[in-house]
DNA sequence: AACTATTTATAAGA
DNA sequence: TTCTTATAAATAGTT
């Protein structure tokens, strides 16, 4: 939207590349802030430039972004509970919040049917297909390795219940050899 | 943008608005991403649905809100202190093992130079990184799976050693001490 | 799910 | 910088 077409590039001009930058960065913001208003929803936008200087918005009466940076957290939780396991791609759409699976599932499907078509794909499309995969590989990743984490300290959770369980009696050495345990009764424990 | 201008205020009718919700989110997820590209900024967006359905977008190659989010704690904490910032890449340097690490800093910082100086980069060098890099994470995420899966199981055979006793009647204090464990019972369960 | 009349955003120019 | 304006892009209502 301007005089000319941009290309979908980093901007090269620094100084474009500000003006850009601020132009742009308060577009966001105010479509952030209709979504909010026109659809009741919560919204933060979270920007940092390459500067490394931080901006943000966020929707609502606090205007706390981290108000909805909480509230992303606990839903992300939420999200992870009651989840079944499927499938590689499969597994993301039982995931009912995870949006990006509706929206990279239906690219392929039109990139499909445009192929099919035999019509040209161009560079772009593919590249936002490949960017919607690589955020659906990066979720199924974190998720991934979250229940892994989740698993150990589970299992770590069981070690401190069984040392919690067993307090008292009598002194056994076990010489842990990874498979094999060898156990040996320590008779001075036997008043 | 429309067909008539729309008053910038809740939108009633459920219908349309659940439609406009689902429009307007798209754009505003596109305009993150152009900015993102556009501008070399990081962005994330996270927006909840009147209905509490939770929905995020995020630039960059992780695609990880919570990269953002952190970001933005650490970045926010900073502010109060008054600390400065520094880049992303600072953080590699950590992890001296990864031998990898040298060549890909290496390459790093000698691009860095050449497109400093305005020389041309060729295509087939920040190939050569970008496969550098690519190898150095799968190196480094190859490894943190690795511990990661060999500390589970650790767990879960001291679990099984555990469990194996209590099968037996014994109620068992275990010290584990690295390679040595050291288990009590329960006198009660001797006799 | 498409379409299109309009509005809105914005790139470049002043 | 800020303002203007030609043009691209988004989208409200329609089909």
């Amino acid at each position: 939207m301007g005089r000319r077409k941009l290309e979908m590039k980093r901007i090269e001009d620094k100084s474009s590349r500000q003006v850009t930058f601020s132009k742009r960065r308060s577009g966001l913001n105010k479509k952030a802030r209709q979504l909010s208003v026109l659809c009741d929803a919560s919204v933060a936008v979270v920007v940092f430039s390459s500067n490394g200087k931080l901006y943000e918005y966020c929707s609502g009466s606090t205007n706390r972004v981290e108000d909805i940076i909480s509230r992303y957290h606990k839903s992300s939780i939420d999200a992870e509970e009651g989840t079944t396991q499927e499938g590689a791609c499969q597994n993301m759409g039982i995931n009912n919040t995870c949006t990006r699976f509706q929206t990279c599932n239906e690219l392929l499907h039109s990139v499909r049917r445009l192929d099919e078509k035999g019509n040209v794909i161009s560079v772009s499309d593919m590249t936002e297909l490949e960017e919607e995969l690589s955020a659906a590989l990066m979720h199924t990743r974190a998720r991934k390795e979250r229940k892994l984490s989740e698993e150990k300290e589970e299992l770590k959770q069981q070690v401190n219940i069984l040392l919690i369980f067993c307090k008292k009696g009598f002194i056994i050495l076990v010489v842990y050899t990874g498979e094999l345990v060898l156990i040996e009764n320590n008779p001075r424990s036997l008043y």
